[in-house]
DNA sequence: TTTCATGATTTCCC
DNA sequence: GGGAAATCATGAAA
């Protein structure tokens, strides 16, 4: 019953017209392809291989059909036959009919099991996803990148924030899962060409979550300059001049010894504080090497990441509220 | 054509 | 069931 319910859904068994299509069209979808411009040549590949297959089930079927009458009229006919030397009852004939019958559906079950195998091999071999990978779209890498650099020491998502990225991404949360699983792997193997990437969008993220913090400290306190030294931040390495042009430092915001001075409102100071600890490592400092920002510090002498046991969201990630992330706080 | 990057799958482990 | 690791299969750049 099963086979035939599946020969029927894929346009093998059932009405000839337009049943190939029908299934190469929820093949596709099942598998989560897109119809595109090659898709389109392979899908009518796909039918053409589909109504082959069909044929022959079709052609093999009649066939099993046909022997079965036939046999079962040749043996009808030897029973009658031998109904002229000893009595044969009504109800033996059709126990023998039905002896052949069950024989005979026997045998097209396994012609369906076949059929159904060469189907799903055909699925397989033009519509299954993995054939079909394609690169996400840039701006998903980003997403999915910010969201692991920024939960570096523990880039585990949880199934809330796997769907917001999932639909952030426009993928699926599985393909999320995917995602993370390859990046987690492909980072510890490989920590030092993911480096620059990492530092990428350690400053990335940090000059995002400054100017978010600095439009709502604007707007909540709009004139608060120079108040007092518990806001101001001072930049003493060269890598802060990078930190202050993307701060958007003035030149009266240097002090005497050149140094950057900034006047900032507490609410920002976690974010500066990132920063500044980014723009030292993209400036090549000692610190590089030894306290690095995206070394992953978290990684135990076993080469796991410790504490994967508390996955975080995508909208409150861990650390003390208002850190931009808690990779970068030591 | 080759090589590398990357998304998906499989297998194993906890 | 989720994650790590290995592997496969494909896309894209060289």
């Amino acid at each position: 019953m099963r086979l035939d319910n599946m020969l029927l859904a894929e346009g093998v068994s059932g009405p000839e017209k337009g049943g190939g299509s029908a299934a190469a069209a929820a093949a596709a979808a099942a598998a989560g392809g897109s119809p595109g411009a090659d898709g389109g040549i392979e899908h009518s590949d796909y039918r053409a291989k589909l109504a082959q297959i069909r044929q022959i089930y079709h052609s093999e079927l009649e066939k099993y059909e046909q022997a079965c009458s036939e046999f079962t009229n040749h043996v009808m006919n030897l029973l009658r036959e031998q109904s002229r030397t000893r009595p044969i009852s009504p109800k033996e004939i059709e126990r023998m009919v039905a002896i052949i019958h069950r024989k005979f559906s026997s045998i097209q079950m396994q012609l369906k099991q076949s059929t159904c195998e060469a189907v799903m091999i055909l699925r397989s071999r033009f519509l299954d996803a993995r054939r079909k990978r394609r690169n996400f779209n840039k701006q998903a890498t980003e997403v999915l990148n910010e969201y692991f650099y920024s939960h570096l020491s523990n880039p585990y998502p949880s199934e809330e924030a796997k769907e917001e990225l999932a639909k952030k991404c426009a993928i699926t949360v599985s393909q999320v899962s995917n995602w993370f699983g390859n990046k987690r792997i492909r980072y510890k193997k490989n920590i030092g060409k993911f480096q620059e990437e990492a530092n990428l969008y350690a400053v990335k993220t940090a000059v995002d979550a400054a100017s978010v913090s600095a439009q709502a400290s604007q707007a909540n306190s709009p004139a608060t300059p120079n108040s007092g030294s518990s806001g101001s931040y001072s930049l003493s390495h060269a890598g802060d001049a990078a930190a202050a042009a993307y701060l958007g430092l003035h030149p009266s915001n240097l002090n005497g010894a050149g140094e950057a001075v900034l006047n900032i409102a507490p609410s920002l100071q976690p974010q500066v504080d990132t920063l500044h600890r980014a723009t030292h490592l993209t400036a090549g400092y000692e610190e590089l090497t030894t306290t690095s920002l995206y070394v992953p510090r978290r990684l135990d002498p076993s080469n796991s990441w410790q504490d994967n046991t508390h996955p975080s969201s995508v909208t409150s990630p861990p650390g003390p509220p208002g850190s931009v992330h808690s990779d970068t706080s030591n």
